[in-house]
DNA sequence: CCGATGGTTGACAACGCTGTCCACGAACGA
DNA sequence: TCGTTCGTGGACAGCGTTGTCAACCATCGG
């Protein structure tokens, strides 16, 4: 059992971390050999890379990488992901995926949370471009991206995830928010509805605003016309979403179906009407764990956290690999799953 | 609106980026002035400061990191989280916590998913120290971290969190596992059930390992005696969940009452169970989300991934500001939230 | 009027590493 | 025998930044 202190062995408060130069010393070669072996290049005699592989191991040296990227100038091996919450269930997932396809290429992801502050977005997107990032993928907060142009211009690749950049073309990778929440509205209206409400994030957010226009053109679709009195947008936390669906549900001509327009929307919504004796029909934006497990079965429209991630890091990379093909837009495919709340006839 | 290729402006393939230096002859300052004002740093003349301001401004400089990393020889900004997987919400909240600490101290925090793989996680560390993280918080993966030794003696502060390493002592943060698994066990007897079973995760885990530790504690303690024919470890998937429970179900003195080992056996027990006729009280490890909106809600043992990385990024941080007292053992309580499914009797 | 003071600026080296180029000795063919 | 090649190893510069030290100018007290 090796016993070691937090702060290194007994006494010695902070030793010097070995260098090239020490294991040259040590090895009885030249720094440059040193470098040879450790990057694996040829032409080291056998018996010479011995030696030097002792030495390294006798000292714990450890390749300083801030400095063979100076020197080298090219790739970090690092790639910023910027984004709204780590912890959000779905940004998690978008994680992974973007850290898996990285792995693949042998890039460390380095994250950071927004919390859907554009400066704190600024500030997290320039700070990975000082650490000289090969790429950066931005869940975007503001519509203000002209401080990345000349990042963009120093060719860094930039591409937005789950929203657009405001003032920049660049690749993008979307769901299809608009169809998604139009056959949210379908869906409900073939089971009889006619009086469907929209529950939305704040509608400067991208995707809240593009849902909201889903659900309008769905309801003009549907022949059951866009009625403002039952939209609602903005609400956060359980509370604002319990007063808003009591308004919805005692108005004159009361909301019989719901479309919420995210998953912790949806959730507050679950929440709020477990209790309550008269349930309208409901069908929410996003797919979440153990959905299909509450009672009823939340029927929701879904779309892969992983595809997106993928999809965005995959397009990252093709620009990495030389792609200089004009910017990109993909807008990924969502699908109703039914599950039985959106099953319920007006 | 900004036009820009994703490679830069119209048929510039890759611009050098700006340095300092570029930015002193546009200035028509030295170099060091340069850094000066980009360090604000007291004694440039307003005017002077000015001028350089606008030539950054106009050549989009940005200071390069790896160079003053290099130079400067102290902090780099980082520290090192390797985990399990960012997917898993349980680990995305502790990721999550531990970025909200980082931020407070200015800090970056590179992430790493091992996939319960000892060398990925052991080539995720060294990765990081090669990086110079200030810092390295791990869920470890395996049980041998001799390789860290070089790391701890050049002054790398590292936390283990959730597990305990192999062979090296070093500052650790852990939850209640032995305590929390006995309280559930006391808990399902206290409503009278005597035959209760164990769904663990693979023993070779620490967690899983002490869980049922407490298992074996907490049925002694209740008088109820250890039988080994009502402890299943391993199973992962939904599949054999459903088969280990109808085996403990089918036996001829069947188990009226489980406990599950974490989260996901959890989920995949409830997943199970969701049809059958007949249901054994359920307790489980780890809360998550919507367990209250099951039917029945689910009873856990709740501990906070939260408390879990910020207790972890506080250790770190106050070794970095020089505490130097032995390894500390932290050991966060848990604590029963009983909210259906456990409080059914025998 | 001179030296001292303080505010502003710059020259230079060095951080740890790698790319370039060259030196050396052994083995080879002519 | 001599020149050539090959295998091995090293000297040196420089990546972009910052710490050190010194120079410069204007102002000020004696």
């Amino acid at each position: 059992m090796t016993t070691l202190s937090p702060n290194g062995a007994a006494g010695a408060r902070k030793v010097r971390r070995a260098t090239m130069n020490d294991v040259a010393r040590l090895a009885g070669v030249s720094i440059k050999t040193v470098s040879r072996v450790v990057n694996d290049e040829a032409g080291v005699h056998p018996a010479t890379a011995e030696r030097v592989l002792a030495a390294i191991d006798q000292l714990g040296f450890r390749r300083n990488l801030s400095a063979r990227n100076l020197r080298r100038g090219s790739s970090t091996g690092t790639v910023g992901l910027v984004l709204e919450d780590v912890g959000n269930p779905f940004y998690s997932g978008v994680t992974r995926a973007v850290e898996e396809i990285a792995r693949l290429r042998g890039r460390q992801v380095i994250t950071g949370s927004s919390d859907e502050d554009p400066a704190r977005e600024r500030e997290l997107s320039l700070e990975f471009c000082s650490r000289r990032v090969d790429g950066l993928l931005i869940v975007p907060a503001g519509l203000q991206h002209g401080y990345l142009v000349p990042e963009m211009r120093a060719g860094t690749p930039v591409v937005f995830l789950d929203r657009p950049a405001g003032d920049v073309v660049a690749d993008t990778v979307l769901v299809d928010n608009i169809g998604g929440t139009a056959e949210a509205v379908a869906h409900l209206a073939s089971f009889g509805h006619r009086r469907i409400a929209f529950l939305g994030d704040a509608p400067d957010i991208f995707t809240a605003n593009e849902r909201l226009r889903g659900y309008r053109e769905g309801c003009l679709r549907a022949g059951i016309g866009y009625h403002e009195s039952l939209v609602v947008m903005g609400p956060h936390d359980e509370e604002s979403v319990r007063k808003a669906l009591q308004g919805l549900q005692n108005a004159a001509d009361p909301a019989t179906a719901v479309v919420t327009g995210n998953n912790r929307i949806t959730v507050h919504a679950v929440r709020a009407l477990a209790g309550s004796a008269v349930r309208p029909a409901l069908v929410g934006f996003d797919d979440f764990e153990l959905a299909d497990l509450l009672s009823p079965p939340v029927t929701v429209i879904a779309h892969d956290a992983s595809a997106l991630g993928k999809a965005a890091a995959d397009l990252l990379f093709a620009r990495l690999d030389g792609d200089g093909s004009p910017p990109r837009r993909v807008v990924l495919p969502v699908r109703l799953v039914a599950r039985g709340s959106g099953e319920v006839p007006a």
